[in-house]
DNA sequence: TATTGTTATACTCTATAACTATA
DNA sequence: TATAGTTATAGAGTATAACAATA
């Protein structure tokens, strides 16, 4: 079991377009993402927040970028985290104008439960597959977010020279 | 080049975990759909709702299932996409309480434009990989997605005996 | 003058609850 | 009574534009 569609013969051809296979996979992945923040009553964008959070205490513009978020819009996202308790905002020493944001207690633990869950979801998924599928797999998706990141100018694993 | 990622060394073990990989995958993917969408204006929902269309003709009711959504927020949905011409409102011949929805000309132009330019978007990302990572990705995820439908009690390729 | 952040406004998207019309 | 759909209401999330405070 779990070889199943390997034992499938060389007459079934039966397999999704590249594209529609990604997509599709996509969609999963993403759909798993939402049902567990939904669990603890976040959207996307707040786990997002949240997880950008964990190893930074930006302002609020540095959080709109990334983001990707309008200042505006990140105001408000910070504003509801704040009235429930997960976020706290604080002036900056540096400038006068800015806001520093951090996560509080409550939020770290909320963020580190969801993210676990997403996790194991995803490994669940995973697991589906054989090791050795499981990890042309990885090198392959890893292979093509390098690329894509380098499309963008972004470098994925910078030299640590 | 295109073969950069291919020609790291032994030693260079650096790759994103089987979980992290595929979490920003779906990333990636999901918001060139986003962005395509909105070049027209359009919200992924939206895109969905006129991609369902494309081949049903379904009641609000039964639209409201495909997506996921309750009846009302359906009604709004489909209120929303008629009100720019993309859908239109037809009373059921078979219940008089139904009203069945379907794709005017332009929201079929619309919706083929926008999807056709997402194959190309994930098209030139698969283009980053070599035709054997590309044969081997599309091969793995078929997997994938048919064991995890499989898990949910669908078949994805249903036999046609 | 330029930048940071908030606020006012407007729209999409979503759900719950109440309602109308039909079955 | 039950079902299909709409509407009223409420709230999250988003952007643009106008604003205050600081640089």
């Amino acid at each position: 079991m779990g070889r199943k569609s390997a034992d499938r013969t060389a007459e079934d051809t039966s397999e999704l377009s590249p594209v529609d296979g990604l997509a599709q996979l996509s969609f999963v992945v993403h759909r798993m993402l939402e049902r567990r923040a939904a669990e603890h009553d976040l959207s996307i964008i707040q786990t997002r927040l949240l997880g950008v959070l964990r190893d930074r205490h930006p302002t609020i513009n540095e959080l709109g970028k990334l983001l990707g978020l309008d200042k505006s819009s990140t105001s408000g996202l910070v504003e509801r985290a704040e009235r429930r308790g997960l976020v706290a905002r604080s002036p900056s020493p540096a400038d006068g104008r800015s806001v520093l944001v951090s996560l509080t207690d409550a939020g770290r633990s909320l963020v580190s439960d969801a993210s676990s869950q997403f996790t194991a979801d995803v490994s669940a998924l995973l697991d589906r597959l054989s090791q050795h599928d499981r990890r042309a797999l990885t090198t392959i998706v890893t292979r093509l977010l390098v690329a894509h990141a380098a499309d963008q100018g972004i470098e994925l694993f910078p030299e640590t020279r």
